[in-house]
DNA sequence: GATGGCTTGATATTTTATAACATACAGGGC
DNA sequence: GCCCTGTATGTTATAAAATATCAAGCCATC
């Protein structure tokens, strides 16, 4: 984890009462699974796959198909709230839904942890790189594999 | 296509060539079904998935089996003669092999077509954004959506 | 309370990738 | 030449990830 001492529940429930929110303002509809789905991803800071999410949702009762959680986790997408970690098949929670943006993240090697950068600058000199090379630009991914600094300590 | 007029057998020549040379130097093994795996991927400049360059493999004989073609891939991808697509799960030739890099790609989301970045002044910059972020640097992936020139115009 | 649109359920299948074990083949030492 | 050893490829089976398709439920609005 990068951080061991962090109350992680109170990050779930920011989480989710920011895309209730959200929800409300953008009159999508942030049903009881979609909100269940949004506090299992969140249920860890590490990525988590759509199988593993899968299994948590099945937990005592009947086992829900794939679909049912492919869905949700594209509107969880969709809306921002989450990100989806292409070299991992994975999922992790947005630290900063609200505004749209690129997922641009460091995973740790170790740990599995990742951090989700925000930087505007890094995000310009993307843009500006695909306009060098006659790109529009439309989104991006960045996805940097590293030690974080709890795992080199 | 990025370039409709260039003669790309030249480029698949050039590649084969330079991996040819490269094994060589380094003692490490270019077989033929390496060869010819690493032919088959750059028979298109868009990326081509494993699926793609099994069956291609298997046309007129009997049908080779998946870990034949992944075993071959993740030579060439260790090699540095193809780079692995993650948001596309797919594969394409390295435009620039001989020393190794990471993958930085602008993808047109209309022609397919795949522009492969060697900048070192973005990978500076990425290298930078892990450090500030207290993360070592291992590699990473850059994967730009986006339409090309062509396509625009 | 019927209509229409979005959401979820259910079944089947496709696509992507790897595990595990067997066989072939190439090069070094005798 | 022949054996040994390590690497490469063949083969079978299965795992993991994702989607297509159609049916049923829910809910707002008329």
């Amino acid at each position: 984890m990068l951080n061991h001492k962090h109350d992680h529940s109170v990050c779930v429930e920011t989480a989710l009462e920011s895309a209730q929110k959200i929800c409300e303002e953008r009159e999508t509809r942030f049903t009881p699974l979609r909100r269940r789905v949004l506090e299992l991803v969140w249920s860890k800071h590490e990525p988590i796959t759509a199988y593993e999410v899968l299994d948590m949702l099945s937990e005592g009762k009947k086992r829900v198909a794939p679909p049912t959680v492919y869905r949700a986790l594209d509107f969880l997408v969709e809306e921002g709230f989450v990100h989806r970690i292409e070299s991992l098949n994975s999922f992790v929670g947005c630290s900063d839904p609200g505004h749209k943006h690129q997922g641009h993240f460091m995973i740790c090697t170790k740990c599995s942890n990742v951090t989700e950068m925000n930087e505007q600058s890094l995000h310009n000199v993307i843009e500006n790189a695909a306009m060098e090379n006659g790109y529009s630009y439309e989104n991006s991914i960045l996805e940097i594999a590293g030690v974080c600094e709890n795992c080199r300590a």
